[in-house]
DNA sequence: CGCCGCTACAAAAACGATTAAGATGTCAAT
DNA sequence: ATTGACATCTTAATCGTTTTTGTAGCGGCG
């Protein structure tokens, strides 16, 4: 039997079987007359292989439609090409928040054009509750990046202090990598916008606090700092992020002081909404009577009435660098650079600020 | 060297080496005087394993932190207990998409919660591309659930007509496992709902020909159909899903008709917003002008003012049907049926459909 | 007493890859 | 001719499980 009736044979038999009929290194090895291990380093691209049976073997994998197996090279190599995600969705703040899945999803791509497959990390190995670490080892894991999560969680610290290695978004650990939106400039960034615009009576609401917020804190009183502004304590309030109701309270709670705000800074554009609705609620208008601005640029600042001016969060280049710098590190642990990333966004000017003349 | 004495030079062996020195079967063997076989048929409950021997065995695993090594199992069961997830996220219709992000998160804890990780597929293994069904093939994926895709894309296609277990999420394959929202009854429900108020002259925009939208407009003709209407065809619309902007200019096309209709059945929740953004421009307002629902139930439409009469779809109920119905079919191959399945939503009504007077 | 059957374990062969170490052949230099 | 260097390939061990087959011991039964 020739070698063009040999290569049908196989292929009818798979399509009969209706089982792709997983090919080897081994069906590889004997239909080219050479062994396993030459194979292997044709493959893999080794140099101890001549270049004509190099050849040979590598059409004879297309032909007969060889895929590595990853579990077999895992087993053996220690190396998955698997990259492990912490997202936590408790009350929705996770998948379910646009800024995080956008993360995600480019994090994802950025993972999938390097060869690396994403999978979520969680508690259980089997049916048994287990640590993060442990379904980490368990699946041999090659790294892990952790976002939106509680940061002080034991389990995640556990993480965080093994030997994994780790990228984390949005919060700063000693000695690791940490890939973050850059909310000192972004908060102060918009102070300075709507100084510029007039505005003098700045009230912030925040959300709860973690690394995030407290930079946006940072950044928010070193701005009106170099502007000169002196913020009365009762401006500044602790709202929750993506809760539009509670916002709207709190929005509220500031009109209704004795020389309220001219200008709200608001903890995320979702919660903007609540924001718009609790002024229009008091007979008051957005930019005429109140300012507002929102934080994150989600599609939807853009979409409402009146759009939000903002402060886009790169999301794109957030998810990418994570996924680039836990790969460098997986791969060039020697030379990657343990530190802070910061990614800058941008201003997105919406009309929900209003000139106010001075 | 007692007993003791040696658990502890193992973790401190383990804390020095910063790395958790995996344990193997082999290591508890050695410790409990028994051979691997006998360890792993412990460690799995088979029935020919003494019962002291057993929880000697069970004990030391514990108490040596013994995890399994899932390659090494994968390799040899053919089994990984990882699940694979196809959502594509092109114009941010897929994880960008609420819906979507909210289905995949119930999906994600059922699959869980069942012992099975889940991994996005994608068209490259390695980093040479290839089909999504080599993928999964190379990642020796347990079942795939499909959602949110081109569903005539030949590589989905051939993924699910491959025999790998297939769960798809709101879209019909012959001899396979679907799960789907209830788009006909949900579209009927707000045509009954919108006509129980007044309303006889209702438009439908509806978004690009999938397999949803043709059940919307099943469900919304047959249930004018019932009710008597006569829908003139003009206010049947074609417009795209989740995009407001289109959607505002269709919502401006039907209202300056000869004859406009009283209420307007917009694709989905976001792009109502276009709706409601567009009749304000003209000058109306909803609902007392105009009335408006969406379709979806996400959290924006309780949010935003007027809040939007729509469609809950369980997203809960449909992530977590598909998992189950999934590891169903892997797990009991021989009695999981083969069928379609319909997930109710639940009409959620809003401010945005008037009472009309007749 | 001898045999059967049972329980409880061990031995060993796989799964499919990687890789160190060894083998073979060729060719140039001495 | 001998040697060494080099290129090219093979052998064989190994990763950590699972699973088939084998076997020792023991009690019961005819």
């Amino acid at each position: 039997m020739g070698y063009v009736e040999f290569a049908k044979t196989i292929k009818q038999l798979t399509q009969e079987a209706g089982q792709p009929a997983m090919v080897s290194m081994k069906d590889i090895a004997l239909r080219c007359g050479v062994s396993v291990a030459t194979v292997s380093k044709a493959l893999n691209g080794h140099q101890d292989v001549g270049s004509a049976t190099r050849t040979r073997i590598c059409n004879m994998a297309d032909e007969m439609g060889y895929l590595t197996n990853s579990a077999a090279r895992a087993l053996k190599t220690n190396r998955t090409y698997h990259i492990g995600v912490l997202f936590v969705d408790d009350r929705r703040s996770g998948l379910g928040h646009e800024y995080f899945s956008a993360v995600l999803n480019s994090l994802k791509e950025e993972a999938e054009t390097q060869g690396y497959d994403i999978t979520f990390i969680n508690r259980n190995v089997g049916n048994k509750p287990t640590t993060y670490l442990q379904h980490c080892l368990y699946r041999n894991l090659d790294g892990v990046v952790i976002a939106c999560v509680a940061f002080n969680d034991p389990q995640v610290l556990e993480l965080v202090s093994s030997s994994l290695p780790v990228v984390t978004i949005d919060h700063v650990f000693n000695n690791r990598i940490a890939v973050v939106s850059d909310n000192v400039n972004g908060t102060g960034a918009l102070v300075r916008h709507v100084f510029a615009l007039g505005h003098r009576r700045i009230a912030f609401i925040h959300g709860e606090r973690t690394a995030v917020t407290e930079n946006r804190l940072v950044g928010f009183y070193r701005a009106c700092g170099e502007l000169g502004l002196e913020i009365p304590p009762e401006y500044v309030l602790e709202g929750v992020y993506h809760d539009p109701d509670r916002c709207g309270e709190l929005v509220q709670t500031l009109l209704r002081l004795p020389d309220p705000p001219t200008c709200i800074l608001l903890p995320d554009d979702f919660s903007a909404i609540g924001g718009l609705n609790a002024i229009q609620k008091m007979g008051l208008s957005v930019p005429e009577d109140v300012s507002v601005t929102g934080y994150d640029g989600i599609h939807l600042a853009s979409v409402i009435h009146p759009c939000l001016t903002t402060y886009y969060q790169d999301t794109t280049v957030l998810g990418r660098t994570a996924a680039a710098k836990l790969i460098e590190l997986i791969e060039r642990p020697k030379t990657a650079l343990l530190d802070r990333i910061i990614i800058p966004g941008r201003l997105q000017e919406g009309q929900s600020v209003r000139y106010l003349n001075l």
